[in-house]
DNA sequence: TACTAAAAGTGAACAGTGTTCTTGTCAAGT
DNA sequence: ACTTGACAAGAACACTGTTCACTTTTAGTA
């Protein structure tokens, strides 16, 4: 987890005194709140003084705690960061099968993740708060997601099972993805780079459009719909199904 | 345009009465006031009394005109929709080419509208306002867009171009698809329907991951990636380069 | 053990918000 | 000429985030 201890106490993480102790159980209680808010009302109706009120404290405590509105919702975000990115590994370390289905669990993971949690989902990629800088610490969390993704997709290549690309990426692509190539997908063609980019935004566009109400009365059936887009964009990377 | 005249004049649509003609002159400030906040601001920071400053007058004279901040919201929304769909629609009569590069017109025309607009895209495909419905309204210009988009697609059909699809439709997705099939692609296949489908998933997730922001020192060049990623879908639909 | 300094919690206050209601004003239709 | 209805304004209410002064509680130390 993380720590919101502003306060510098020895390089012993976890907590020693009585005050520490309970300062972080005031923490996770607020930050347990928030969520329960966040859930039933959405990040736009996030409220210090309700949950504050909620909690059986004055709204000025909770300033002891979190520098303001903003910063509860930046705990929430990465909160949500690294909740998406546990399902996501652990999907794809339970995940079994052809190179296709044990790419499917991670996308089918994610989905379940954010059907049950669309709040959560909306403050991951649906439109940033606008000033709003994500902080640091979602990258990590984000990178792990990425890597739990792509896994299927390196051990296919690694074996020799990924089916050649069907495109070929034009001159300037490979710098364009040099950050992912080198930060996912070592050890990658461009065209696998690009391939595995464009599944991660279909996959990201199938589930917000699904979760922020634009199949409402499109699309009868979005889980099937979602597995059989998904198949398909597994075929596209070249995965064996 | 849309008329946000409440009061039931005559059959004819144009206003007759001075009063009318003022009153959809004000209206129309009002709009352009919380277009122009909402470019700078946001919607989330979209206040009525900033506006009502803005336009000099008293925060409670805007209830004259919108129901409240809500209204005022969904009048936005609905111009999102209405202006989108224009440019796409221009894009697609004024394209031309091969099917592919056809085709590429309209997502290269929202990607540019959206760039130029983030706001105004986070309202469309954005995390939707919590307990907010779509109004009824935007499903014409919704269906407006996505004609635009599949235009090319059906006269390559229908000109005996379009590649056979590579994929077969499991049972049942023709029933989940059929909204879609019958108001947008009429005397396609189930799995062309598909895959116009998944075609709009990535473009509204790329634009949507690039706008907000999820390619920040990711991908270097999104329009590259824009047009190579649109390009493999356009083949991957069928359309020939 | 007594003392001090820091942390936690409170309540009042300020500036801002959406919304409603009452009041006045002015133009249109009978 | 008069009445009706729309428009506009201002005060008021119930919220919101945030700050500040003040008190209480706790931890570490002389």
């Amino acid at each position: 987890m993380f720590s919101f201890c502003t306060r510098q106490t020895a390089v012993m993480s976890m907590p020693r005194t009585a005050r520490d102790r309970v300062r972080d159980e005031v923490t996770r209680e607020i930050l347990e709140m928030a969520g329960a808010h966040l859930a039933r009302d959405g990040a736009a109706a996030l409220s210090l003084r309700s949950i504050a009120r909620d909690l059986g404290m004055a709204p000025s405590a909770l300033y002891r705690y979190f520098a303001g509105r903003d910063a509860l919702l930046s705990a929430l975000i990465l909160g949500a960061y690294e909740s998406v990115a546990d399902t996501a590994e652990q999907a794809a370390a339970g995940a079994t099968g052809t190179d296709q289905e044990r790419w499917l669990a991670v996308p089918r993971a994610m989905r379940e993740w954010a059907l049950a949690r669309p709040h959560q989902w909306g403050l991951i990629f649906g439109s940033p708060v606008p000033g709003y800088q994500a902080p640091p610490d979602t990258v990590e969390p984000y990178a792990r997601l990425a890597l739990a993704l792509v896994r299927p997709l390196m051990e296919a290549q690694e074996a020799g099972r990924l089916a050649p690309a069907t495109l070929v990426a034009p001159a300037g692509l490979a710098a364009a993805l040099l950050p992912v190539s080198e930060g996912i997908l070592p050890q990658a063609t461009t065209e696998t780079v690009l391939l595995a980019m464009g599944a991660w935004t279909t996959i990201i566009g199938a589930i917000s459009l699904e979760l922020f109400g634009h199949w409402n009365q499109t699309i009868l059936d979005p889980a099937l719909f979602f597995d059989v887009t998904m198949a398909d964009v597994a075929a596209h990377v070249g995965l064996q199904p």
